[in-house]
RNA sequence: GGGGAGGUGGCGGAGCGGUCAAUCGCAGCAGACUGUAAAUCUGCCGCCCAUGUGGCUACGGAGGUUCGAACCCUCCCCUCCCCA
């Protein structure tokens, strides 16, 4: 099995470590940009790697809509498709369930789905989101689940839970069938993905304990925390990912999906998570929210409009060593591709120097003063109340 | 000189007797965005009080008809098109 995790150091419930996967090692804690169809958008590889980035996601359910994940199977897998060499984590289409919830009827095998480019019905199981992540190929594919809306009752909360926990096995056993047999119809394009669980339980105490147990007893190569971030109160985030960290096994990498702001991110480390991806640094650059050391900045803003100031002079990214505030405002006012592309490389490059800040004090065992130090000077200006 | 069309809020452009401070689009101003249906969405957008079933001035200008006019009549001013 090619996927290992190393943790190399502590500080608090704070963790630095590593995994290597067949397309590489990546350093955690990590931030993945999100690259949903094969492309973080308005990016080039070139500079995402550049930025600092050493894994990205890619989704199921889109790429199996469009392109096909036959043909990328038939393109030699996801990364030579895309010609990105470095590790990809696969998400599930799990997300979905929650993000097209019109779009889509649960049933015990699985979610039927309307597709949101042309209307046509899909259905995807456990069995064949681990089937199109196979033939992906990506060095992480992620169970199929589903991500509870909130908020919602014990009983239903429960319910999903337990789904999960049933589709989870599914998905795992399936894995195991294609890792141990030829199975004609799937082409696997990288025998040594890895699969992760992901917990899930609502915002109960009680579920996320059980779903964690249940999914530590299946066994995967990681463990995810899912069904966060979704509308419910930051501190209560914090207290079930801390809670729920605890039951997961140590010398495993436990990744919070779909989180976040900066400041969850730096939260959620100190509470012993070790990767996270979100799609915020790429989709709020291109609506012009950029995040710096001094906070937010909205670059529409009028009083950007004569501010000859690199937009964060703390940052050495392209944009910040070539453009001034009135420029990016200018072009973003103006339409201009290029304001998505700058943007977007500054927010990536600002996240993931965030994660190497985090390392570095984790190893230099002073997290927890990076900590209030960087909470300080975020809650300096109006970041997020 | 003759014939025709028209002048509405920053712009374009609806409205053609009351329910119009005036549809809509753009521009502008601000906000949101957390495993991407997102280069998206939401709010504001005459002036003032700035909370509302508030107050004021308004649809080229000046008069007039009417209980009531952006919408009807008269005159004036100004654009644009066609023919000379």
């Amino acid at each position: 099995m090619s996927f290992r995790f190393t943790l190399l150091a502590t500080d608090g419930a704070a963790r630095l470590g590593e995994f290597q996967t067949p397309h590489g090692r990546v350093h955690t804690p990590a931030f993945m940009p999100v690259g949903t169809q094969g492309s973080v958008k308005a990016t080039l590889h070139r500079d995402v790697e550049a930025a600092g980035a050493e894994i990205i996601l890619g989704n199921t359910y889109h790429l199996f809509l469009r392109p096909g994940d036959e043909l990328i199977a038939r393109r030699g897998g996801l990364h030579a498709f895309i010609g990105w060499q470095r590790p990809i984590l696969t998400d599930s289409g799990g997300f979905q369930v929650f993000s097209l919830s019109e779009r889509r009827v649960i049933r015990e095998d699985g979610a039927e789905f309307q597709s949101h480019i042309d209307g046509a019905r899909h259905l995807l199981t456990p069995e064949r989101a681990t089937d199109i992540q196979a033939r992906l190929g990506s060095d992480v594919a992620m169970v199929f689940d589903e991500c509870l809306a909130y908020p919602a009752t014990h009983d239903a909360a429960r319910a999903s839970m337990e789904r999960s926990v049933r589709w989870a096995r599914r998905c795992r056993e399936r894995l195991q069938t294609l890792r141990s047999t030829h199975v004609p119809e799937v082409t696997v394009t990288n025998p040594g993905q890895a699969q992760f669980g992901i917990v899930q339980g609502g915002v109960f105490q009680d579920l996320r304990s059980e779903s964690a147990d249940a999914t530590v007893a299946i066994g995967f190569e990681g463990y995810a925390i899912g069904g966060l971030a979704v509308g419910e109160p930051a501190g209560q985030m914090y207290e079930i990912t801390a809670a729920t960290v605890q039951r997961l096994p140590e010398n495993q990498p436990r990744y919070l999906m779909g989180v976040g702001t900066p400041e969850d991110l730096v939260e959620s480390v100190s509470r012993g998570v070790d990767m996270f991806d979100c799609v915020m640094p790429t989709r709020n650059a291109r609506n012009g929210q950029l995040f710096t050391s001094e906070g937010r900045v909205n670059i529409k803003n009028a009083r950007y409009a004569e501010d000859d100031r690199p937009l964060d002079p703390r940052c050495g990214c392209y944009t910040c060593r070539h453009h001034s505030r009135a420029y990016l405002r200018h072009l973003f006012m103006a339409g201009e591709m290029s304001a998505a592309a700058l943007n977007t490389l500054h927010n990536l490059t600002f996240y993931l120097d965030l994660m190497r800040s985090i390392r570095d004090a984790i190893a230099f065992r002073t997290f927890d003063n990076f900590r209030q130090e960087f909470l300080r000077s975020v809650t300096r200006l109006p970041l997020d109340s």
